[in-house]
DNA sequence: GATGAATGAGTATTCATTCAT
DNA sequence: GATGAATGAATACTCATTCAT
């Protein structure tokens, strides 16, 4: 019987830690997942291809995953979770000008996103779809506009920035949109550019939509 | 395949009666597949449902259209144009000042996207599913940024904007991805915002990020 | 469209009028079912045998039902139909002495259980699995013993039953479950007893429960 | 198959703690099972829920029990005996009379059936479902009827129960049916009854139908 | 042209049972 | 003996599309 005491030691025992053989089962099920996802996508992805895929039994698929959706899920937040790893603070050199930290924060989010392409066209096509997806795509959303309104905000404070933007959660938001979605049309659905001319636009349209000063 | 012209000669014949009837059935399952597409959205909806709304057999369905990813494009293409020409030119009146046709354009852009939120919402899902339909969403994305490139190289032309935009063309795919994107996020996604704020941050972004001159 | 307005013609049109070729098919698969469910038995019946055995695509059994479950209803409404039909009032005769009408009934009853045992079989089985068919199950009950209980108060009225039966509609509860039962644990549950011996021991025994008096 | 016979000699070796361990674990899957069963019905009830409701692994059921349907056969013969225990013997007390001897065996009947209905209710479905349960259900009813065909032979033979009964088995046979389905029907099924008027209807149409003198 | 019946491919999910550790 | 991971058979149901009247 699952011991319901909680003790500092038999905390994990609520769900007995799984064996060795389980993990690389469950690892297994989870690449295979995302391969076929990739490879098919969502909507033509079959639990039986993950399994197989996974080279275990398709029974075995839901001793791990309640549902395709499930690991869809899953899936989706360890890419996420490698993508953002991935994308992490540009801003820690301190001696970078905010022109430079800008641009490095594009050039950032161009490699990873071009690195993940597959991954990303799939967060856009089932949040789209799946209702839980879709509050993980505005989740995600949310923190980059949050981190975005923080910097464009100590700008403005640092008096770099135009003061007279009348909204700046707004303005992140948008600036975020602007990004993401000059990407997305770019890597995922096709539309021809050079990524030196992305980043540099990006670059120009965001200093001058913030106003940003130039000796900075 | 739907036949689209319907010739003078035809109209005149002997029978035009089959011909009246024919193209009132196509209508209804047109509209039929419309509000079956916004109800249910393009995954859920069933050939039967769109027979069934239309007051015709199911198998009367095809005769009309190949298939359900056939009327879905119908269907779009019709609503894009009815979104087109609701959205059409605003700067038609001579009297405005650049600053206001910006938000004229981002007002209209707006309003018709929220009254037509259902269909736009099911333009990009489905531009992510379909291959046609996601050649369909690159045309008409193509179309808005030729017009802002036109647009904005006028204003440069004229000494209004910022010379130093490095690719006009990138610049202007880039705002409309930065409006498009906000709208989308907003209405469709459900992120929460306030439309005057909204309109105006797009306004104010825009303007300062091609450098529109103020005075004019 | 399906006329909503209901005239004396058109009534029939809400569902529109099943075609000759549809009422086949659906006649079809209700035999099969029944065969298919008496051959396999309520759990092993599966879907896609009555399908095979009516000669028609897995598909088209869902264009006539439901579910497993929905045909089992309409075949076992139908069988418990033609059991009833074939089981009707006996008491007709009127030359029959009240001893000979209840054995009458008594060998009527253990006639149409005989020549639809595997049907009753399935209707007792189901009746503990299915909360519909137990209900079911119930009114059919509920109508037998209502009858037989208007045979005993009319017998006690004309005094020819005990005056000391202190519940009569219990009592015939009680006497419809001795009839019914020992049938059942006979043909169906394969007891061994032997017809004749049956019928009279239940005769003589309804009869001296009730005290029905001799000279009737 | 469960080991019944336990040797002494067994139970004294040098390693009676696995027996113990063993007992111990048997009776908790048995015990489990009984509960899943009564709580799920025979159907719906899974191994794996047995196993987790006795607090051992999936895999230790096989241990000691071939399948599911050999722990139900183990579980209803274990409540088929205390039932019977119950049950036991009413005319023990010999200054009570015949009449007051039905009307206890009927209530002990009654009594022990709702301290029961789960298990019965559970016992009547499997017969109709599986072989060697439907077996023991004959057995278990041959036996009542065996005891009761005793007892009117010797009500018969000291002359206070009508001579003129055809056939005593099948008499008692009868009986038998009439009051198990009753009760059935009611605790069961779900018939709206009160106790002591289905007990004293018993009684009646009992003490009736075997010509009971009133005298005993 | 219209009808609607027939078709059948396509697939997620459950769970009893086995077996390696 | 105990464990629990792996197995895979088994099956209902949907719906786009076809086609005989």
């Amino acid at each position: 019987m699952v011991t319901k005491k909680v003790s500092m030691t038999e905390v994990v025992e609520m769900q007995p830690e799984p064996s060795e053989r389980a993990r690389r089962t469950q690892a297994q099920l989870l690449a295979a997942a995302q391969r076929v996802f990739v490879r098919d996508g969502y909507l033509n992805a079959r639990v039986a291809d993950i399994a197989a895929e996974a080279g275990c039994s398709h029974g075995s698929f839901y001793t791990y995953f309640r549902s395709k959706t499930d690991v869809f899920r899953v899936v989706m937040q360890n890419a996420l979770e490698r993508v953002y790893a991935a994308g992490a603070m540009p801003s820690a050199d301190k001696s970078l000008s905010q022109h430079e930290r800008i641009d490095l924060a594009n050039r950032q989010f161009v490699n990873v996103y071009r690195q993940n392409t597959a991954i990303m066209a799939l967060f856009e096509q089932v949040a789209t779809i799946d209702e839980e997806i879709r509050v993980l795509r505005l989740a995600v959303r949310a923190r980059a506009v949050a981190r975005v309104e923080k910097s464009i905000r100590r700008l403005v404070r640092e008096g770099r920035a135009s003061p007279d933007l009348a909204d700046v959660h707004s303005a992140a938001s948008a600036l975020v949109s602007m990004v993401n979605s000059s990407v997305y049309f770019w890597l995922v659905m096709g539309e021809e550019h050079d990524e030196e001319v992305v980043v540099q636009t990006l670059n120009q349209l965001w200093t001058a939509a913030i106003g940003l000063s130039d000796d900075a």
